[in-house]
DNA sequence: TTGTTGATTTCGCAA
DNA sequence: TTGCGAAGTCAACAA
Protein backbone atom coordinates (compact mmCIF):
# COMPACT_ATOMS: atom_id res chain seq x y z
CA UNK A 1 0.00 0.00 0.00
CA UNK A 2 1.51 3.52 -1.21
CA UNK A 3 0.10 6.49 0.73
CA UNK A 4 0.87 9.73 -0.91
CA UNK A 5 0.18 13.50 0.89
CA UNK A 6 0.04 15.68 -2.34
CA UNK A 7 -0.86 19.05 -3.70
CA UNK A 8 -3.20 18.04 -6.69
CA UNK A 9 -6.37 17.97 -8.79
CA UNK A 10 -8.23 15.24 -9.83
CA UNK A 11 -10.91 14.97 -13.04
CA UNK A 12 -12.71 11.92 -13.31
CA UNK A 13 -14.56 11.05 -16.48
CA UNK A 14 -16.37 7.89 -16.70
CA UNK A 15 -20.24 7.71 -15.85
CA UNK A 16 -19.83 11.29 -15.14
CA UNK A 17 -17.74 14.13 -14.80
CA UNK A 18 -16.08 15.40 -11.88
CA UNK A 19 -13.20 18.16 -10.73
CA UNK A 20 -11.36 18.49 -7.57
CA UNK A 21 -9.84 21.74 -7.68
CA UNK A 22 -6.00 22.16 -6.85
CA UNK A 23 -5.80 20.94 -2.80
CA UNK A 24 -3.69 18.95 -0.11
CA UNK A 25 -4.88 15.55 -0.20
CA UNK A 26 -4.31 11.84 0.90
CA UNK A 27 -3.69 9.84 -2.42
CA UNK A 28 -3.99 5.92 -1.39
CA UNK A 29 -3.24 2.91 -3.57
CA UNK A 30 -3.63 -0.31 -3.00
CA UNK A 31 -2.07 -3.89 -3.68
CA UNK A 32 -5.06 -4.68 -6.24
CA UNK A 33 -4.36 -1.41 -7.80
CA UNK A 34 -7.15 0.56 -6.73
CA UNK A 35 -6.75 4.64 -6.03
CA UNK A 36 -8.44 6.87 -3.31
CA UNK A 37 -8.61 10.09 -3.03
CA UNK A 38 -8.90 11.46 0.76
CA UNK A 39 -9.57 14.66 2.33
CA UNK A 40 -9.32 14.88 5.76
CA UNK A 41 -12.91 15.26 6.39
CA UNK A 42 -16.06 13.78 5.06
CA UNK A 43 -16.12 9.95 6.33
CA UNK A 44 -15.08 6.87 4.75
CA UNK A 45 -15.85 7.85 1.17
CA UNK A 46 -13.01 9.10 -0.92
CA UNK A 47 -13.58 12.13 -2.83
CA UNK A 48 -12.58 10.42 -5.89
CA UNK A 49 -11.68 7.00 -6.48
CA UNK A 50 -11.19 4.57 -9.15
CA UNK A 51 -12.20 0.39 -8.34
CA UNK A 52 -10.09 -2.69 -9.10
CA UNK A 53 -8.89 -3.96 -11.62
CA UNK A 54 -7.86 -0.52 -12.91
CA UNK A 55 -3.98 0.20 -14.45
CA UNK A 56 -1.96 3.56 -13.05
CA UNK A 57 -0.08 5.44 -15.51
CA UNK A 58 2.80 7.29 -13.31
CA UNK A 59 4.33 10.24 -15.05
CA UNK A 60 6.42 12.70 -12.46
CA UNK A 61 2.89 15.27 -12.51
CA UNK A 62 0.60 13.43 -13.38
CA UNK A 63 -1.28 9.39 -12.32
CA UNK A 64 -3.88 8.22 -14.93
CA UNK A 65 -5.63 5.52 -13.60
CA UNK A 66 -7.72 3.86 -16.38
CA UNK A 67 -10.29 1.08 -15.91
CA UNK A 68 -11.43 -1.46 -18.13
CA UNK A 69 -15.06 0.50 -19.13
CA UNK A 70 -12.71 3.36 -19.97
CA UNK A 71 -13.15 5.24 -16.97
CA UNK A 72 -10.76 7.63 -16.23
CA UNK A 73 -9.04 8.84 -13.00
CA UNK A 74 -6.04 11.99 -13.50
CA UNK A 75 -4.90 13.30 -10.88
CA UNK A 76 -2.32 16.35 -11.58
CA UNK A 77 0.72 16.53 -8.95
CA UNK A 78 1.77 20.38 -7.76
CA UNK A 79 3.46 18.70 -5.34
CA UNK A 80 4.39 15.63 -3.28
CA UNK A 81 4.47 15.98 0.68
CA UNK A 82 5.04 12.76 1.81
CA UNK A 83 5.71 9.30 -0.35
CA UNK A 84 5.53 5.91 1.56
CA UNK A 85 5.17 2.44 1.14
CA UNK A 86 3.98 -0.53 3.33
CA UNK A 87 3.83 -4.17 2.72
CA UNK A 88 0.56 -4.69 4.87
CA UNK A 89 0.04 -8.95 3.14
CA UNK A 90 -3.07 -10.08 2.84
CA UNK A 91 -6.06 -9.60 5.13
CA UNK A 92 -8.11 -12.86 7.12
CA UNK A 93 -11.15 -10.32 6.39
CA UNK A 94 -13.98 -9.14 8.20
CA UNK A 95 -16.92 -11.76 10.32
CA UNK A 96 -19.87 -9.91 10.28
CA UNK A 97 -23.20 -11.08 12.92
CA UNK A 98 -26.50 -9.63 12.95
CA UNK A 99 -27.40 -9.60 9.57
CA UNK A 100 -30.73 -10.67 8.16
CA UNK A 101 -29.20 -13.88 6.88
CA UNK A 102 -28.15 -14.32 10.64
CA UNK A 103 -31.74 -13.27 12.24
CA UNK A 104 -33.45 -15.95 9.66
CA UNK A 105 -31.70 -18.81 10.63
CA UNK A 106 -31.92 -17.95 13.98
CA UNK A 107 -36.48 -18.25 14.03
CA UNK A 108 -36.10 -20.96 11.18
CA UNK A 109 -34.22 -23.15 14.00
CA UNK A 110 -36.75 -21.50 16.74
CA UNK A 111 -39.67 -20.59 15.08
CA UNK A 112 -41.83 -21.22 17.92
CA UNK A 113 -40.83 -17.74 19.01
CA UNK A 114 -43.22 -16.98 16.62
CA UNK A 115 -46.33 -18.18 18.53
CA UNK A 116 -46.19 -20.91 20.71
CA UNK A 117 -46.44 -24.70 18.92
CA UNK A 118 -45.56 -23.01 15.40
CA UNK A 119 -43.70 -25.18 13.44
CA UNK A 120 -41.56 -24.31 10.30
CA UNK A 121 -42.24 -25.54 6.73
CA UNK A 122 -39.39 -24.33 5.05
CA UNK A 123 -36.74 -21.51 5.02
CA UNK A 124 -37.21 -19.34 1.57
CA UNK A 125 -40.60 -21.39 0.35
CA UNK A 126 -40.50 -20.16 -3.69
CA UNK A 127 -43.48 -18.12 -5.22
CA UNK A 128 -43.22 -16.90 -8.40
CA UNK A 129 -42.21 -13.59 -7.62
CA UNK A 130 -39.93 -14.55 -5.46
CA UNK A 131 -38.67 -16.24 -2.00
CA UNK A 132 -40.49 -15.99 0.99
CA UNK A 133 -38.42 -16.24 4.14
CA UNK A 134 -40.02 -18.47 6.30
CA UNK A 135 -43.38 -20.35 5.48
CA UNK A 136 -44.49 -21.87 8.85
CA UNK A 137 -47.74 -23.40 10.29
CA UNK A 138 -49.18 -22.44 13.54
CA UNK A 139 -50.81 -24.39 16.59
CA UNK A 140 -53.60 -25.13 14.43
CA UNK A 141 -51.69 -26.60 11.24
CA UNK A 142 -53.11 -22.82 9.38
CA UNK A 143 -50.08 -21.52 7.16
CA UNK A 144 -48.16 -18.53 7.73
CA UNK A 145 -45.65 -16.76 5.88
CA UNK A 146 -42.99 -14.88 7.59
CA UNK A 147 -41.10 -12.11 6.04
CA UNK A 148 -37.84 -11.35 8.10
CA UNK A 149 -35.73 -7.83 8.02
CA UNK A 150 -33.47 -6.58 10.06
CA UNK A 151 -35.55 -2.81 9.91
CA UNK A 152 -38.68 -2.70 8.93
CA UNK A 153 -40.08 -0.55 6.27
CA UNK A 154 -43.12 0.06 4.75
CA UNK A 155 -41.59 -1.41 1.03
CA UNK A 156 -40.87 -5.03 3.10
CA UNK A 157 -44.94 -5.18 4.24
CA UNK A 158 -45.64 -4.48 0.51
CA UNK A 159 -43.21 -7.20 -0.49
CA UNK A 160 -44.85 -9.48 1.59
CA UNK A 161 -48.65 -8.53 0.88
CA UNK A 162 -47.61 -9.42 -2.38
CA UNK A 163 -46.30 -12.99 -1.43
CA UNK A 164 -49.39 -13.50 0.67
CA UNK A 165 -51.57 -13.08 -2.37
CA UNK A 166 -49.94 -15.68 -4.48
CA UNK A 167 -49.35 -18.20 -1.41
CA UNK A 168 -52.95 -17.53 -0.94
CA UNK A 169 -54.26 -18.66 -4.40
CA UNK A 170 -53.10 -22.11 -3.66
CA UNK A 171 -55.27 -24.44 -2.43
CA UNK A 172 -52.65 -26.72 -0.31
CA UNK A 173 -51.69 -23.49 1.54
CA UNK A 174 -54.66 -21.10 2.19
CA UNK A 175 -55.55 -19.70 4.06
CA UNK A 176 -52.24 -18.18 4.45
CA UNK A 177 -51.92 -15.15 7.04
CA UNK A 178 -48.41 -13.06 7.35
CA UNK A 179 -46.01 -11.99 10.09
CA UNK A 180 -44.11 -9.13 9.48
CA UNK A 181 -40.77 -9.06 12.05
CA UNK A 182 -37.70 -6.91 12.17
CA UNK A 183 -35.59 -6.00 15.00
CA UNK A 184 -37.26 -2.16 14.23
CA UNK A 185 -40.58 -1.80 12.80
CA UNK A 186 -41.05 2.02 11.21
CA UNK A 187 -44.73 3.60 12.34
CA UNK A 188 -45.89 3.82 8.70
CA UNK A 189 -45.08 0.21 8.38
CA UNK A 190 -46.99 -1.09 11.22
CA UNK A 191 -50.13 1.11 10.11
CA UNK A 192 -49.68 -0.33 6.48
CA UNK A 193 -49.62 -4.03 7.77
CA UNK A 194 -52.19 -3.82 10.06
CA UNK A 195 -54.40 -2.01 7.50
CA UNK A 196 -53.54 -5.31 5.09
CA UNK A 197 -54.12 -8.03 8.29
CA UNK A 198 -50.47 -8.75 8.92
CA UNK A 199 -48.95 -9.22 12.35
CA UNK A 200 -46.10 -7.21 13.23
CA UNK A 201 -43.13 -8.92 15.79
CA UNK A 202 -40.41 -6.81 17.00
CA UNK A 203 -37.40 -8.87 17.20
CA UNK A 204 -34.50 -9.10 20.16
CA UNK A 205 -31.70 -10.17 18.45
CA UNK A 206 -29.57 -11.04 21.40
CA UNK A 207 -32.60 -12.53 23.08
CA UNK A 208 -32.87 -14.76 20.32
CA UNK A 209 -29.29 -15.94 20.00
CA UNK A 210 -29.60 -16.61 24.07
CA UNK A 211 -32.47 -19.05 22.83
CA UNK A 212 -29.99 -21.12 20.62
CA UNK A 213 -29.10 -23.99 22.23
CA UNK A 214 -25.19 -23.96 21.13
CA UNK A 215 -25.14 -20.53 19.92
CA UNK A 216 -22.16 -20.63 17.10
CA UNK A 217 -19.40 -18.25 18.57
CA UNK A 218 -17.65 -16.44 16.02
CA UNK A 219 -14.94 -15.47 17.78
CA UNK B 1 -4.77 13.55 9.08
CA UNK B 2 -3.55 11.21 10.89
CA UNK B 3 -2.02 7.64 9.13
CA UNK B 4 -0.62 4.94 10.96
CA UNK B 5 -0.13 1.43 10.04
CA UNK B 6 -0.43 -1.31 12.73
CA UNK B 7 -0.74 -4.60 13.38
CA UNK B 8 -4.09 -4.84 15.20
CA UNK B 9 -7.50 -6.46 15.26
CA UNK B 10 -10.58 -4.01 15.36
CA UNK B 11 -14.26 -5.31 16.86
CA UNK B 12 -17.79 -2.83 15.90
CA UNK B 13 -19.95 -3.50 18.21
CA UNK B 14 -23.42 -1.40 16.86
CA UNK B 15 -25.82 -1.47 14.12
CA UNK B 16 -23.97 -5.40 14.04
CA UNK B 17 -21.15 -6.85 15.71
CA UNK B 18 -18.00 -7.60 13.29
CA UNK B 19 -14.52 -8.29 13.97
CA UNK B 20 -11.23 -8.18 12.55
CA UNK B 21 -8.62 -10.40 13.42
CA UNK B 22 -5.34 -9.38 14.02
CA UNK B 23 -3.45 -8.04 10.18
CA UNK B 24 -1.48 -5.18 9.86
CA UNK B 25 -3.74 -2.58 8.29
CA UNK B 26 -4.01 0.94 7.34
CA UNK B 27 -5.97 3.28 10.13
CA UNK B 28 -6.71 6.94 9.09
CA UNK B 29 -7.94 9.40 11.55
CA UNK B 30 -9.58 12.43 9.91
CA UNK B 31 -9.82 16.18 11.16
CA UNK B 32 -13.44 15.86 12.02
CA UNK B 33 -13.01 13.02 13.86
CA UNK B 34 -13.96 9.56 12.05
CA UNK B 35 -11.50 6.88 11.75
CA UNK B 36 -11.54 4.18 8.50
CA UNK B 37 -9.44 0.82 8.82
CA UNK B 38 -8.49 -0.05 5.32
CA UNK B 39 -6.86 -3.02 4.06
CA UNK B 40 -4.61 -3.12 0.87
CA UNK B 41 -7.25 -4.48 -1.18
CA UNK B 42 -11.21 -4.46 -1.73
CA UNK B 43 -11.86 -1.09 -3.43
CA UNK B 44 -13.06 2.18 -1.69
CA UNK B 45 -14.76 0.75 1.33
CA UNK B 46 -13.20 0.59 4.55
CA UNK B 47 -13.53 -2.73 6.26
CA UNK B 48 -14.40 -1.19 9.07
CA UNK B 49 -14.97 2.77 10.05
CA UNK B 50 -16.69 5.35 12.65
CA UNK B 51 -18.50 8.43 10.92
CA UNK B 52 -18.01 11.50 12.37
CA UNK B 53 -19.42 13.27 14.86
CA UNK B 54 -17.50 10.86 17.08
CA UNK B 55 -14.69 10.76 19.47
CA UNK B 56 -11.50 9.09 20.00
CA UNK B 57 -10.07 7.79 23.49
CA UNK B 58 -6.50 6.74 22.66
CA UNK B 59 -4.58 4.42 25.15
CA UNK B 60 -0.84 3.02 24.42
CA UNK B 61 -3.04 -0.46 22.93
CA UNK B 62 -6.46 0.09 22.56
CA UNK B 63 -8.34 3.13 21.07
CA UNK B 64 -11.70 3.11 21.45
CA UNK B 65 -13.95 5.32 18.92
CA UNK B 66 -17.94 5.82 19.74
CA UNK B 67 -20.41 8.22 18.38
CA UNK B 68 -23.86 9.85 19.72
CA UNK B 69 -25.62 6.52 19.15
CA UNK B 70 -23.08 4.68 21.34
CA UNK B 71 -21.81 2.64 18.69
CA UNK B 72 -18.01 1.14 19.40
CA UNK B 73 -15.41 0.52 17.26
CA UNK B 74 -12.01 -1.11 19.55
CA UNK B 75 -8.80 -0.90 18.08
CA UNK B 76 -6.39 -2.76 19.74
CA UNK B 77 -3.04 -2.23 18.65
CA UNK B 78 -0.11 -5.24 19.02
CA UNK B 79 2.69 -3.06 16.97
CA UNK B 80 2.93 0.08 15.24
CA UNK B 81 4.74 0.36 12.19
CA UNK B 82 4.22 3.79 11.44
CA UNK B 83 2.65 6.58 12.83
CA UNK B 84 2.56 10.16 10.84
CA UNK B 85 0.28 12.96 10.95
CA UNK B 86 -0.14 15.53 8.08
CA UNK B 87 -1.93 18.97 7.79
CA UNK B 88 -3.82 18.94 4.77
CA UNK B 89 -6.52 22.17 5.46
CA UNK B 90 -9.58 22.23 4.33
CA UNK B 91 -10.34 20.73 1.30
CA UNK B 92 -12.54 23.00 -1.39
CA UNK B 93 -14.78 20.34 -2.05
CA UNK B 94 -16.08 18.22 -5.37
CA UNK B 95 -17.47 19.97 -8.27
CA UNK B 96 -19.68 16.67 -9.10
CA UNK B 97 -21.21 18.18 -11.88
CA UNK B 98 -19.14 17.57 -15.04
CA UNK B 99 -20.62 21.08 -16.15
CA UNK B 100 -19.50 23.02 -13.74
CA UNK B 101 -15.94 22.12 -14.49
CA UNK B 102 -16.28 22.50 -18.09
CA UNK B 103 -17.83 26.05 -18.04
CA UNK B 104 -14.64 26.83 -15.83
CA UNK B 105 -12.29 25.18 -18.95
CA UNK B 106 -14.16 27.43 -21.73
CA UNK B 107 -14.42 30.13 -19.27
CA UNK B 108 -10.58 29.78 -18.60
CA UNK B 109 -9.91 29.58 -22.49
CA UNK B 110 -11.90 32.31 -23.85
CA UNK B 111 -12.15 34.08 -20.58
CA UNK B 112 -12.76 37.69 -22.92
CA UNK B 113 -16.13 36.75 -22.71
CA UNK B 114 -16.42 37.58 -19.02
CA UNK B 115 -15.09 41.42 -20.51
CA UNK B 116 -13.84 42.74 -23.67
CA UNK B 117 -9.74 42.32 -23.44
CA UNK B 118 -9.73 40.41 -20.05
CA UNK B 119 -7.24 38.25 -20.18
CA UNK B 120 -6.57 35.25 -17.79
CA UNK B 121 -3.79 34.99 -15.04
CA UNK B 122 -4.84 31.93 -13.78
CA UNK B 123 -7.10 28.82 -13.25
CA UNK B 124 -7.64 27.40 -9.75
CA UNK B 125 -5.88 30.73 -8.38
CA UNK B 126 -4.49 29.56 -4.97
CA UNK B 127 -5.31 31.37 -1.57
CA UNK B 128 -5.10 30.09 2.43
CA UNK B 129 -8.79 29.18 2.13
CA UNK B 130 -8.74 27.14 -1.22
CA UNK B 131 -8.42 28.24 -4.97
CA UNK B 132 -10.13 30.76 -6.39
CA UNK B 133 -11.91 29.38 -9.80
CA UNK B 134 -10.49 32.33 -12.04
CA UNK B 135 -8.02 35.29 -11.73
CA UNK B 136 -8.23 37.59 -14.71
CA UNK B 137 -7.18 41.14 -15.82
CA UNK B 138 -9.60 43.33 -17.08
CA UNK B 139 -8.55 45.34 -19.80
CA UNK B 140 -6.86 48.13 -17.46
CA UNK B 141 -5.02 45.65 -15.68
CA UNK B 142 -7.09 44.88 -12.39
CA UNK B 143 -7.22 41.98 -11.09
CA UNK B 144 -10.69 39.98 -10.98
CA UNK B 145 -11.75 37.02 -9.09
CA UNK B 146 -14.62 34.28 -10.67
CA UNK B 147 -16.35 32.48 -9.00
CA UNK B 148 -18.53 29.68 -11.46
CA UNK B 149 -21.35 27.57 -10.70
CA UNK B 150 -23.48 25.89 -12.73
CA UNK B 151 -26.30 27.08 -10.14
CA UNK B 152 -25.57 30.50 -8.98
CA UNK B 153 -26.81 30.06 -4.79
CA UNK B 154 -25.82 32.21 -1.23
CA UNK B 155 -23.52 30.24 -0.28
CA UNK B 156 -21.67 30.69 -3.80
CA UNK B 157 -21.54 34.41 -3.69
CA UNK B 158 -20.21 34.04 0.62
CA UNK B 159 -17.14 31.90 -0.46
CA UNK B 160 -16.75 34.32 -3.20
CA UNK B 161 -16.72 36.92 -1.08
CA UNK B 162 -13.77 35.40 1.32
CA UNK B 163 -12.05 34.78 -1.95
CA UNK B 164 -11.81 37.96 -2.20
CA UNK B 165 -11.08 39.02 1.17
CA UNK B 166 -7.75 37.39 1.35
CA UNK B 167 -6.88 38.13 -2.18
CA UNK B 168 -7.24 42.03 -1.46
CA UNK B 169 -5.10 41.84 1.11
CA UNK B 170 -1.92 41.43 -1.34
CA UNK B 171 -0.34 44.48 -2.53
CA UNK B 172 0.39 43.12 -6.20
CA UNK B 173 -3.35 41.92 -6.43
CA UNK B 174 -5.21 45.23 -4.60
CA UNK B 175 -7.62 45.73 -5.85
CA UNK B 176 -9.33 42.83 -6.60
CA UNK B 177 -12.56 42.98 -8.11
CA UNK B 178 -15.46 40.09 -8.07
CA UNK B 179 -17.81 38.17 -10.70
CA UNK B 180 -20.14 35.63 -9.86
CA UNK B 181 -20.56 33.75 -13.01
CA UNK B 182 -23.59 30.77 -12.92
CA UNK B 183 -26.24 29.47 -15.26
CA UNK B 184 -28.36 30.57 -13.39
CA UNK B 185 -28.65 32.84 -10.14
CA UNK B 186 -30.60 32.84 -7.60
CA UNK B 187 -32.43 36.09 -7.11
CA UNK B 188 -31.29 35.80 -2.89
CA UNK B 189 -27.85 35.42 -4.57
CA UNK B 190 -28.18 38.42 -6.67
CA UNK B 191 -28.60 40.54 -4.03
CA UNK B 192 -26.11 39.60 -1.54
CA UNK B 193 -23.50 39.51 -4.24
CA UNK B 194 -24.74 43.52 -4.92
CA UNK B 195 -24.43 44.39 -1.57
CA UNK B 196 -20.95 43.25 -1.66
CA UNK B 197 -20.21 44.97 -4.40
CA UNK B 198 -19.63 41.56 -6.38
CA UNK B 199 -20.79 41.63 -10.44
CA UNK B 200 -23.15 38.96 -11.74
CA UNK B 201 -22.80 37.66 -14.75
CA UNK B 202 -25.79 34.50 -16.32
CA UNK B 203 -23.56 32.06 -18.60
CA UNK B 204 -25.50 30.13 -21.76
CA UNK B 205 -23.32 26.80 -21.62
CA UNK B 206 -24.87 25.73 -25.26
CA UNK B 207 -23.37 29.14 -26.98
CA UNK B 208 -19.90 29.21 -24.86
CA UNK B 209 -19.50 26.02 -25.67
CA UNK B 210 -20.06 27.11 -29.74
CA UNK B 211 -17.46 30.27 -28.97
CA UNK B 212 -15.42 26.98 -28.58
CA UNK B 213 -12.92 26.61 -31.23
CA UNK B 214 -12.73 23.10 -31.23
CA UNK B 215 -15.34 21.71 -28.69
CA UNK B 216 -14.04 18.49 -27.13
CA UNK B 217 -17.31 16.16 -27.51
CA UNK B 218 -17.32 13.96 -23.65
CA UNK B 219 -20.33 11.81 -25.22
C1' DT C 1 -36.30 16.55 12.50
C1' DT C 2 -38.03 13.09 9.53
C1' DG C 3 -38.84 10.85 5.20
C1' DT C 4 -37.58 10.02 0.37
C1' DT C 5 -34.49 9.17 -3.31
C1' DG C 6 -30.15 8.62 -5.84
C1' DA C 7 -25.38 6.67 -5.90
C1' DT C 8 -19.21 6.46 -10.29
C1' DT C 9 -23.64 3.25 -5.04
C1' DT C 10 -20.84 -1.39 -3.38
C1' DC C 11 -21.32 -6.12 -2.23
C1' DG C 12 -22.89 -10.74 -1.98
C1' DC C 13 -25.45 -14.66 -3.64
C1' DA C 14 -27.95 -17.37 -6.89
C1' DA C 15 -29.61 -18.72 -11.31
C1' DT D 1 -22.30 -13.53 -16.57
C1' DT D 2 -26.39 -11.36 -15.13
C1' DG D 3 -29.76 -10.02 -12.01
C1' DC D 4 -31.70 -9.08 -7.58
C1' DG D 5 -31.68 -7.46 -2.91
C1' DA D 6 -29.14 -5.91 1.30
C1' DA D 7 -26.01 -2.44 3.25
C1' DG D 8 -23.32 -0.38 9.93
C1' DT D 9 -25.55 1.53 3.18
C1' DC D 10 -24.21 7.10 2.79
C1' DA D 11 -25.75 11.64 1.50
C1' DA D 12 -28.44 15.23 -0.55
C1' DC D 13 -32.83 17.24 -0.58
C1' DA D 14 -37.74 18.19 0.58
C1' DA D 15 -41.47 18.58 3.78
Amino acid sequence: MRLVIARCSVDYTGRLSAHLPLATRLLVCKADGSVLVHSDAGGYKPLMWMSPPCTVREEPERWTVTNKANEQLAITIERIVSDTNHDLGIDPGLQKDGVEAHLQQLLADRCDVLGPGWTLVRREYPTDIGPVDLLCRDADGSHVAVEIKRRGEIDGVEQLARYLERLDRDPLLRPVRGVFAAQEIKPQARVLATQRGIACLVLDYDELRGLEPDTPRLW
